[in-house]
DNA sequence: AGCCATGGTATTTTT
DNA sequence: TACCATGGCT
């Protein structure tokens, strides 16, 4: 029976896999180039401990999203089959996991009824400690809480992450620093955390070696996902397990693309420094694409200063060239997808076939913008996220104050909502809610008092909401309804119906979960995406959009690289510092790996050369073409240009065009025109 | 003068 | 979703 289990969980596997799937070192690299089945290796993993008796419960999945856990689970779960009634495996997120425990080990950690803070909450609190438009030694206040976070997640000095991150400004650190106490400060009255307490939290208790053995008691092994994108901060949340569990790490040193979150590559080689005793192993045969994705991929690697040391094959042989499209304008680019993909579906193709990759989000709105426009189902992987979207927002503030009458990011919010109450009235009657507070009032007897001059229905609903406050859909309910009139009117020229429909997602998510402040936590530490929810009672056929940095571990049969465009790859900010440009190449090599069949890269103007002064470890030296794709060989790809067809238009001056002045070279490849 | 509402602009990547 | 400028209101 055993055998025949090993037999299911081997099935489909290659020599490599099923070494990878079987090692009985403790601690284990396995290094997985892109396609070569690294989801399928760690699902085959779990399924073969809990075949070889493990119970689930003592098996931890470490993951980069909700989405990514979600599919381990259930591919484990799935493929178990009988015994399926069993509790699944935990996958979860690092901030999900170090939150779980802080949260049930309250006398552990010693964090009760503590808040988390989103982004942008987080900005809210140090805009407030820096002063409304206000600037620190030239830093604004979201500049300076990016600053921090990358000193935290790297353990570095503040002042050497002010001058990584703002290397040609000169800065007084102290001045920072006393903003960055001031901050803490805040934090620490309010009761709030941000991502990085969390972690900081759990690595803190963990330095206590009855606290590591503690934990680590609780797992036989932890498997962490895209190892190379883990930093310094969560390496603090490994190393002291590492005598107490086994650990399985899954990654790929060519697809590092959160340095800008302290992410170094470079830990995966020091991996067995690190992890003693740890056996490394690698996954080298990509089943994904065709050989001429990866030859395209492959030689983008080449191009590096870094040796990379990385040639994915093709097992699955020959298929048709890539494609490199040029357009004049972004419309232009984006049109020419959307019409590609209805082409294919008159064809019979679904939608399902297709996943469109951007670098940012906002470039993604374009993209997003012609799929509406054509009634083309899709889902925005790195769109907007439920919990951030404003209209959500306001909803929550109310449940907020509710269930923590000193948020004072949650008061602001709210009471900014009503008709001629700003920043400053606002602040007053928060300020009610403290004294009153102070003088030993309970929530309710706070609230009315300093919502006395305020309309009536505030104060009632939030009592109605306090009320319902065991069943949070219910509470969310109350509040959506209680705050309906104003919101219809806030975004009355802004989409109202599709918001609308937004809190009804809410409110459906919101039940059965134990407590308020429990589900605001659950989604800022794993969120959704608002196009996800809209998209889930449709038969499931849609196009994915996603930035390359949510496209992990996504793969289709056409992939549609969008905007690589002279500029962009490597993007013009990270021009002047090699890491930076570097690690852009990554992000374009995890975009061009995600096509099985059809790789198409678009862009928008003819290339002009990019030119760059490059400071190295080995001194400045002047790159003359930094653009990734200015001396791609002929033979890699097949080229187009395309020029819109449009009705003769007035002339626009010289200098006019889109975009400021270019050198367009529009005069040889046009002759299909003519 | 203080406060609030509104409209136009620009935007790297995420837990 | 800021940030900024502008304009109206108290």
């Amino acid at each position: 029976m055993a055998e025949a289990g090993a037999d299911t969980v081997l099935e489909g596997l290659n020599a490599a896999q099923r070494e990878a799937v079987l090692t009985g070192s403790s601690h284990n690299l396995v290094l997985a180039g892109a396609g070569t089945g690294k989801t399928t290796t760690i699902v085959a993993r779990l399924r073969h401990q809990l075949r070889q008796g493990v119970s689930p419960e003592r098996l931890l999945a470490i993951t980069f999203t909700r989405r990514a856990a979600a599919e381990i689970r259930s591919r484990v779960q799935a493929e178990i089959g009988v015994g399926g009634a069993q509790e699944g495996v935990a996958a979860m997120t690092f901030h999900g996991w170090a939150m779980r425990h802080v949260r049930n080990n309250p006398d552990v950690f010693g964090y009760e009824g503590w808040s988390v803070l989103d982004a942008e909450d987080q900005a809210q609190v140090m805009r407030g400690v820096v002063g409304r438009g206000k600037r620190v030694e030239g830093l604004k206040a979201d500049q300076i809480v990016d600053v921090l976070s990358f000193a935290r997640n790297t353990r570095i000095t503040l002042a050497e992450a002010i001058r990584v991150k703002h290397p040609d400004q000169t800065i007084d650190a102290k001045a920072v620093g006393a903003i960055v106490r001031a901050f803490e400060e805040r934090k620490r009255e309010r009761q709030y955390l941000n991502y990085d307490d969390i972690l900081m939290i759990f690595a803190e208790r963990l330095k206590d070696p009855a606290v590591a053995a503690w934990v680590g008691s609780h797992y036989e092994e932890i498997l962490v996902d895209e190892m190379q994108d883990t930093n310094p901060l969560q390496w603090l949340l490994i190393d002291p397990l590492v005598p107490h569990t086994r650990f399985y790490c899954v990654g790929d040193d060519a697809q590092s693309i959160y340095g800008f979150r302290g992410a170094d590559f470079a830990s995966i080689h020091s991996f067995r420094d690190r992890v003693p005793g740890a056996r490394v192993l690698k996954l080298e045969d990509n089943y994904r694409s065709t050989q001429e994705i990866l030859d395209l991929s492959n030689w983008l690697l080449d191009q590096s200063p870094l040796g990379y040391d990385k040639h994915l094959r093709a097992v699955r042989g020959s298929g048709a060239k890539p494609e490199l499209h040029s357009f004049e304008t972004p419309q232009d680019e984006a049109g020419w997808i959307a019409a590609e993909m209805m082409r294919a579906r008159d064809d019979g193709q679904p939608w399902a076939t297709h996943l469109i990759l951007v670098r940012s989000n906002y470039s993604g709105r374009a993209i997003e913008a012609r799929l509406v426009e054509n009634d083309i189902p899709y889902v925005f992987y790195g769109g907007v996220k439920l919990l951030e979207s404003a209209h959500v927002r306001d909803v929550l503030s109310a449940l907020r104050v509710v269930s923590n009458p000193d948020d004072e990011i949650a008061w602001m919010r709210l009471l900014t909502l009503l008709p001629r109450v700003g920043d400053r009235t606002a602040a007053r009657v928060f300020d009610d809610v403290l004294d009153a507070r102070g003088a030993g009032l309970s929530a309710r007897e706070a609230r009315e008092r300093a919502l006395k001059g305020l309309p009536g229905w505030l104060a009632a609903g939030l009592d109605a909401i306090e009320e319902a406050s065991a069943r949070v859909d219910d509470a969310v309910g109350r509040a959506a309804s209680m705050l309906t009139p104003v919101l219809a009117h806030k975004y009355r020229n802004d989409n109202w119906d599709a918001r609308s429909r937004d809190l009804s997602h809410v409110e459906r998510l919101a039940a059965s979960r134990p407590s308020i402040s429990a589900f605001i936590e659950e989604y800022l530490l794993s969120p959704v995406f608002t196009s996800e929810l809209s998209q889930d009672r449709s038969d499931g056929d849609h196009v994915i959009v996603s930035t390359v940095h949510s496209a992990k571990g996504l793969e289709r049969d056409w992939a549609f690289c969008a905007g690589v465009s002279a500029g962009a790859y490597p993007s013009a900010r990270s021009l002047g510092d090699v890491d930076s440009i570097e690690e852009e190449r990554r992000v374009l090599y995890v975009a061009l790996t995600r096509a099985r069949d059809r790789l198409i890269v678009t862009r928008t103007f003819a290339h002009t050369p990019v030119r760059a002064w490059v400071s190295t470890s080995a001194g400045l030296g002047f790159v003359e073409d930094a653009y990734f794709l200015g001396a791609l060989p002929e033979a890699l790809v097949r080229e187009e240009v395309h020029t819109a067809a449009r009705l003769p238009k007035p002339v626009s001056p010289p200098g006019a065009g889109v975009g400021g002045p270019r050198e367009i070279d529009l005069g040889v490849d046009l002759g299909d025109l003519e």
